[in-house]
DNA sequence: TCATACTTTGGAATGAGATTACAACATAGC
DNA sequence: GCTATGTTGTAATCTCATTCCAAAGTATGA
């Protein structure tokens, strides 16, 4: 993949929106050539393929998550705090870019097959999660939980939610309210569905 | 889709692996006849594509997990007894048949643009935990949550978690320890990770 | 200003694979 | 035996993805 202007950067995130309506073999490069109005020989020339598309695609919204990520994770509070604002910067990034978020979960077999692209979502979505857990037990701030189960739990809540509320929201930007639907999240995590 | 006889379906749960280790796409007819031993005019004739072949599979697989899945949900017991045999229904349908399960989650993109698909993922997987999340507050044996959220943060979780143990176990049938992972799901679901 | 290297683009050629068409053969039930 | 239906091989089509190639454009440094 050669490198890639800011000009062509923004022109090829159109291309996010035909992927997630129409799925990844759904999408002719014809119809990426003329959503981006980048001729299918241009894209020929910087990327080696459709797949390559994608993949950055994904990868430039994943490392802008990351960026937000990254940044919760090494705030001030506790684990309890800082696990909260990491939920929110997750979901911030998937109600701002619903349409790659979509993708991403959508092709969640074929990212498997691409290391790149499955790293990044393990850099940003698993691996903050297992450490602000691991040090939230070790700061006896939460119970001893299983960090292997909870951390794929919590995964699991955070993006399944926030594509229900993508899907629900046909396409406007943003897609939902992050902070609500973080504190919704953190309350069940937090707390149980259990009175007390 | 014609009737399908019994052998037929034996031979093609072969099928499900070849998806799960090529994906939908780079699965081709011709892999498909050599791993299930049907011709591909035979295929032909009973499916009118790839595409309906991934239908029946995921439509065979759903059938058997709704049906689990109802034993749990009609059984004796409170809202939270009740939750927890769903859950175990759930990943005991995913700990059997893992290739199948990880199809169905690697081409979730897919699986939304076939309707009777969908909704029987809606049928096996969200609308039981709907139900026992509002049975359980309406009779005051769980705290007032967001039913919606509540709903896709749990069904993200159990599949999430599934996903990860079928992903993890490499093939091997059981997949995992079904009581096991939904013991450790329940336990965060209902208690939460704070301390008291 | 020119030469060189890189960028952009159109259009034709290639090839893989899905799907269809069709014909031959098998078999079950009547 | 007769007919409808199931089974299968082969050839023909069709739709893309990808590759090739050549003609322009453009920036840049000598």
């Amino acid at each position: 993949m050669r490198d890639i202007s800011d000009d062509m950067r923004e022109r090829l995130r159109a291309a996010s929106v035909i992927f997630a309506e129409r799925g990844f073999d759904g999408t002719t490069i014809e119809a990426l050539s003329e959503t981006t109005e980048v001729p299918s020989s241009t894209l020929y020339y910087y990327f080696t393929g459709k797949e390559e598309i994608l993949t950055f695609l994904l990868g430039d919204w994943l490392e802008r998550t990351s960026a937000g990520v990254e940044n919760a994770i090494c705030g001030e509070g506790s684990a309890k705090e800082r696990l909260a604002a990491v939920v929110t910067a997750q979901l911030d990034a998937m109600a701002k870019d619903p349409a790659t978020c979509q993708v991403l979960l959508a092709e969640l077999g074929r990212i498997d097959r691409l290391p790149h692209v499955a790293e990044a979502v393990r850099a940003a979505f698993h691996a903050p999660v297992a450490k602000l857990l691991a040090d939230g037990i070790a700061y006896d701030h939460f119970r001893v939980v299983d960090i292997e189960n909870a951390t794929s739990m919590l995964y699991g809540a955070v993006i399944i939610t926030g594509l229900h509320h993508v899907i629900s929201s046909h396409g406007a930007v943003p897609a939902f309210d992050s902070t609500a639907v973080a504190d919704s999240v953190m309350d069940l995590v937090l707390t149980g569905l259990e009175r007390v």
